[in-house]
DNA sequence: GTCCCAGTGG
DNA sequence: CCACTGGGAC
């Protein structure tokens, strides 16, 4: 029995638990990695969780904004907290379930300006990559880790919908890209996504609630990512990472799809 | 064939479309008077009104707030448009249909200190009131006319959940009373469901949104009211003039009730 | 566009 | 409790 992983921003979970219920049931993840929950811990809809037979929770909340947490099929234990935000926003949670240990962050969008002396924002985004690449650097590859979450830069070309237009937009800035190659070596990560379809296929995570039929303008982003450690990697079941944009085609939909993969634990 | 009128206050027309649709489906007013409808004339569901057979429209609107409106299954003529709002609200719209000329009213609820002195709204309202008295002691007895509308007063003990409870709140006061018992006079309207359904039999037509169970408490308030002048009194079937409080259990639905009448006209 | 907030109004 | 306003964020 593999595990099945997703991570999802649900952009409030209390207004779309509908949708979460709906995805439980079609697509039987055994682990949800949520971000954007948008609520304090205890306002999560943890009755409908338990409902969808994902009782087991850990929830890093806050009022109003960000908000990140983790559902599980099976009995979580603790992981290490990773403590990457210097504002203390609710956006690193950390599992552990069937010996992987799972972090799941909500990296800061980073606002518009892609100047760090000018946007602190920007700054804010950089410093939140910095921290886990010095975090990350300390621990053992051979360990089994997974890195959840929407990291909120689609690094590649074909990871974006005009490489040239995004080029100077922040998510796809050269600095942001580098910032997330470096945290992608400093254990060696597997983009499990990308590695299953290799450019010059376009992938995408996200798509803004601006455009009118987000199907026909296609403008969308890859900022939603699922990444193995050395020692997670072979575990991986080939074929099984996939972003299932079918979701953002719901009802009342989250701007992000969920992103899944299977892996042999 | 009776001319069937309603009168509601829909708290948002363009949110409670779907109400307005089932309601007119099972009810078949002829004319349907509205108030809060809290959009401008051109952000009204004309289409909507076209496809539930009410294609004949008075619309005075504003942005966000207030906002009346008439819509009718036979043609509209003009009525005299009345100025009773100082503040240039959308509160007064008109229409003559069948010969009956009918006045809607969204009058001022008039904040919650009960003193003119103290309370501009609570001034307001009176005013409101004083103005219709005066405009409505020039006219004619014997011509067919119908005010329909939120009045925001609850002028019986039988018409409030609670007489002693209320006669210091707004709604209820004795100065509120006796603006509506000068109004009623001026003409000699007849209040029509009050005619029918004799005290001590309570009436309400609204239940604040605040009651957990509205049918349990039932802190009701009769604010809607339907009034025909002495030469269309005779007009009134028996019978026929109802709250409809049961749509108050609908889902999403107003805090007001619908209040329908029949004419043989 | 679609969420949050805080505030006003009822 | 419910629905507006206007601002911020993404």
């Amino acid at each position: 029995m593999p595990l099945r992983v997703a991570t999802w921003n649900i952009n409030s979970v209390r207004l779309r638990i509908d949708q979460v219920a709906r995805f439980v049931a079609e697509r039987g993840p055994d682990v949800l990695c949520l971000q954007e929950i948008k609520c304090r811990e205890g306002e999560f809809p943890v009755a409908a969780f338990q409902a969808m037979g994902l009782p087991h929770l850990r929830i890093a909340g806050q009022k109003g904004w960000h908000g990140v947490a983790i559902a599980s099929r099976l009995p979580i234990e603790d992981a290490p907290p990773l403590n990457a935000c210097r504002e203390g926003h609710a956006r690193c949670v950390s599992a552990v379930v069937k010996g992987v240990e799972i972090q799941n962050f909500y990296i800061p969008a980073g606002g518009d300006v892609p100047d760090r002396a000018l946007n602190p924002k920007f700054d804010h985004k950089l410093d939140f990559y910095e921290r886990l690449t010095t975090e990350f650097g300390r621990r053992d590859p051979k360990a089994p880790l997974l890195v959840a979450g929407d990291l909120n830069v689609a690094p590649g070309e074909h990871d974006v919908w005009s490489h040239k237009q995004m080029s100077r937009i922040v998510s796809h800035t050269p600095i942001e890209v580098e910032a997330m190659t470096a945290l992608q070596a400093s254990l060696g990560f597997t983009d499990v996504v990308r590695a299953q379809t290799p450019e010059p296929q376009k992938l995408f995570s996200w798509w803004s609630y601006r455009a009118l039929d987000f199907r026909k303008s296609n403008r969308g982003l890859r900022l939603d990512h699922l990444w193995t450690s050395p020692g997670l990697t072979p575990a991986v079941t080939p074929g099984s990472a996939r972003i299932l944009d079918d979701v953002r085609e719901w009802e009342r939909p989250s701007d992000h799809a969920p992103v899944v993969v299977e892996l042999a634990v």
